[in-house]
Formats: C-alpha cells, sequence, structure tokens
DNA sequence: ACCTGAACACCGTTCAAGT
DNA sequence: ACCTGAACACCGTTCAAGT
C-alpha cells in the first residue's frame, strides 16, 4: 500500500521531488541493509525499490536482476572480512579466519548459503585465498593444501548457512527441539533417549540457544581442524622422509 | 496449458471418467517421482496436480499444504535408507551409513537440504539414531556421543545439499570452476594459482565432475571421521585412566 | 467426503512511453 | 540516460459451489 513511490515523492520526476538519484551503489546498500534485517532470500524486489523511492524496473536499469543484485550484496559482505597475519601457524591462522566468517556472515543472513554454493567471486576473495594456500603449502600439505582450504571454508559456510536458517525459523527449531526432548524417558531407545536429554535442557530454556549453535560451530570447526592436523602427519610420515 | 486436469479427464467426475480416486498415497507417490526428477524445491503445486489428474486444492484437501507434502517426501526417502550392523565398530559403521546415505539423498535432490534445516522426523529415523549413538557410547566417546553423532550426520547432510544444488545448476558451477582456473598463472599469487591449477583439469573434462563429487564428499567425511577419533584419544587419555 | 473452478494476493521481469 | 506505470506469466493458497 504505502509501497509505491508516488506515495513519497509526489512529483513525476525525481528531481523535482527533491529525491537523490539513483545509483547503483545506493541500491546495494539499500539491499545490504534489508538483507542483514531479513536475510538475502526475504526481501522482494518490490521492497528494494520502495526502500530507494524507485520503481522496480530501475532496480533493472542501474543493477540487473535479482540475482545481480544479490551478488553484489554477497561481494560486499566479503569484503568486511579481515586476514589474520601470516605470520601465525596454519591452524591458529584458520581458526582465528573462520571466527571471524562467522561473525560477520551472521550478521548477513543467507550469504554463507550462497558462498558455499557459488564461491567467493574471486575479486573480493582472492587475497583471503592465496594466503591462506600458501600458508597451508607452508606448513607441509604439499599438493593437498587446495583440497584442505576448500574442505575448511565449505564446510565453515555451511555450518553458518544452517545457522542462518534455523535462526530464521525460530517456531521449526523449537518444534523440533521438544520432539526430540520428549524421548528422553524411552528406555528401549538408550541412544535417541540420551539425544533427547541432551537437548532438553535447551527446550526449556531458549536463551541457551545463541551460545548452543556458537558452540555447536566451535565444536565442528576444531573437529575438522583436528581431522586435517592428523592428515598433516600421515602427510608427513608418508612422503619424503624429512626435508633436508 | 495441457496442465489443466479436464483435458485428460473431460467429465465433470473423476468416477466418470474412469480415473482412479485421489488418494494421499497416490500423491506422495508422485511427488517422489517429480522430485527425483526435479529436486524438492523445483516442481509446484500445480505441476503435482496435473500430475495426479487433479486441481491444485485437492492436494490440500488430501495431504495438506506444500510443505506438509515435502516433508511427506522428505520421510519417505530417509526410510529408504538401510543401517549398518551393529557389531561393527564405529567408524566402519558411520562410514559405511554416510556412503550410503549420500546415494540415497542424491536421487531425490533437495531432500538432504531439508534434513540439514530440519532434522529428521524421528518416527522415520529412530532406528538409526538410536543404533549410531549406542555404538558411540560402546566405543568410548561417553558424554559426547550425541555432539559427535549430530556433528557426523549435519556435515553430511550439508556436504550432499550442496551436491544437489551445485548438479542442478551446472551453468554456475562451470562459469566458477573456469573463472578459478584463469588464475592458475598468476605468479604474483601463487597460492590462488595452486587452487586453479588443481581445478583446471575440471574445466577441461566435465565428465570428471561427478567422480571430483565423490571425491569431495568422501575426503570431507574422511577428515571429520579422522577429527572425531583423534578427540575419541583425547577423552581417553583425560577421562578415568582406563576401565577394569 | 470429495472435487470443481475461479479467485486472491503475491512474485520477478519486461516494455513502451514519457521527460 | 533515466524514470514511469502498467502489464505478463507465474506462484501458493483459499473458498464457495457442486456432486
Amino acid at each position: 500500500m504505502a509501497s509505491s513511490p508516488s506515495v513519497r515523492g509526489r512529483s513525476r520526476s525525481r528531481h523535482a521531488a527533491g529525491l537523490p538519484a539513483v545509483t547503483a551503489e545506493r541500491i546495494v546498500e539499500a539491499a545490504a541493509r534489508l538483507t542483514a534485517e531479513l536475510g538475502v532470500e526475504n526481501w522482494t524486489l518490490r521492497q528494494l525499490a520502495s526502500e530507494v523511492d524507485a520503481y522496480p524496473a530501475v532496480i533493472y536499469h542501474h543493477v540487473g536482476d535479482r540475482e545481480a543484485v544479490v551478488s553484489a550484496v554477497v561481494d560486499r559482505s566479503l569484503r568486511m572480512l579481515s586476514m589474520p597475519g601470516e605470520e601465525l601457524p596454519w591452524r591458529e591462522w584458520f581458526w582465528r579466519l573462520l571466527t571471524e566468517l562467522r561473525l560477520v556472515l551472521r550478521n548477513h543472513p543467507g550469504v554463507a548459503r550462497r558462498l558455499s554454493l557459488y564461491g567467493p567471486s574471486l575479486s573480493a576473495a582472492a587475497p583471503t585465498i592465496d594466503r591462506g594456500v600458501r600458508i597451508l603449502q607452508r606448513d607441509g600439505f604439499g599438493e593437498e593444501s587446495t583440497k584442505v582450504y576448500i574442505l575448511l571454508l565449505s564446510i565453515a559456510c555451511q555450518l553458518i548457512a544452517v545457522e542462518d536458517d534455523r535462526a530464521a525459523d525460530e517456531a521449526a527449531r523449537r518444534r523440533g527441539v521438544e520432539s526430540l526432548s520428549s524421548y528422553r524417558d524411552r528406555r528401549e531407545l538408550p541412544g535417541l533417549a540420551a539425544l533427547g536429554e541432551s537437548v532438553h535442557s535447551l527446550a526449556q530454556n531458549p536463551d541457551e540457544l545463541q551460545a548452543f549453535f556458537e558452540e555447536h560451530y566451535e565444536y565442528a570447526v576444531q573437529r575438522c581442524l583436528d581431522g586435517v592436523a592428523y592428515r598433516l602427519d600421515v602427510l608427513r610420515r608418508d612422503g619424503q622422509p624429512s626435508a633436508p
């Protein structure tokens, strides 16, 4: 109802109405704002248009279709990520990177999903990728450096993507927790009962959920780092039997 | 155009037209067929309706909204999963489970994503969860058994979900690979160049992609199992110093 | 109880026309 | 070059009316 631009700028021309010119930059900025608030999948082109006091077709003129707007938002988010210093050992470097990645991406729900599906645009991510792979090479991963880099980043993005979606659908989440915790007295299914028991406290105290997500992320990332560290041992044992 | 049910059954009543009665089961079966062919997100209620020679409102009458249809499809898929025997050691048991999980879910694209977001319905998944957690408890994971179970299953579902989506969008995938491999001669970015080189062969030979996906899944799952195995060592070392 | 047929309120996208 | 305003072809969902 209040979404038509003519409601705010009632003259036929933006200029006559004293509205600022629509630019691609302003559109992407507004899209990033909507994304931070609603998530990348939960705003419409019409909403975005009214956010910059314009018609939907104007978005197409300045940026392109929805896909183009979204990938500009993804790039913008990625550029907020800062890199840990390259003097750090690989495990510490990745631990810091992935911890900050979560903080940045969780502020723009849906971006992590896009990253795990299409990867980053290289213009935004090249420095990070380059340094990450070089650090793995330096620390002995050899040919497997690229595999390990992809593994760690993609698992992190996937975990964050799921966290985004779960955070957005509180009702579904609560249903799931309650249904699980209802099994906690089933003596004939002791494994399932243990799982029910372990989520039971979450069902009672919803404030713990944020902390639970964070803990789950850290636990998963640490286990992956453990697995990769173990792999490094194997590579060193089986590779050329120690460098000069 | 050819989607109106009256095209096929031109009488006003299904019975008079000799059409079989619409049942919830037949609807879910058709939905599973469409899902296998197109993926869970890529068919519409109107398509599903015309698949059973009925009007969209009939789906609502027998099953419910789109959400209800989809979760019936998810359940159906899950019941196709068979469990490895409980005599296996934990690592072997999970390796077999997750290998078969991928085979089953890849035949119903989009189901893995739903599982990673909302979890399984317990009626379909209770036996598997129970056995998996009990095996971890038996093999020494103690209190962390439930965490480890969730970790392994959720990472597997996430990997499969991404594979589903990437397989569906071949164009985007090829763009990504080509853009990456264009960096393979950048001497000033040696880490990125290594990554470009490692995907270069994929860009040339698209037949390898299927194998690449499978290998990536196996590599990721093995590294997670490595990490969990390492964790078991830590738990044994720090826990009560060996049982009687 | 089951099905029909139309309607509702959306969506992304396109396009001729204005200035 | 930039914006207007309407239209197009969809979508999930609802509902009164028929049998």
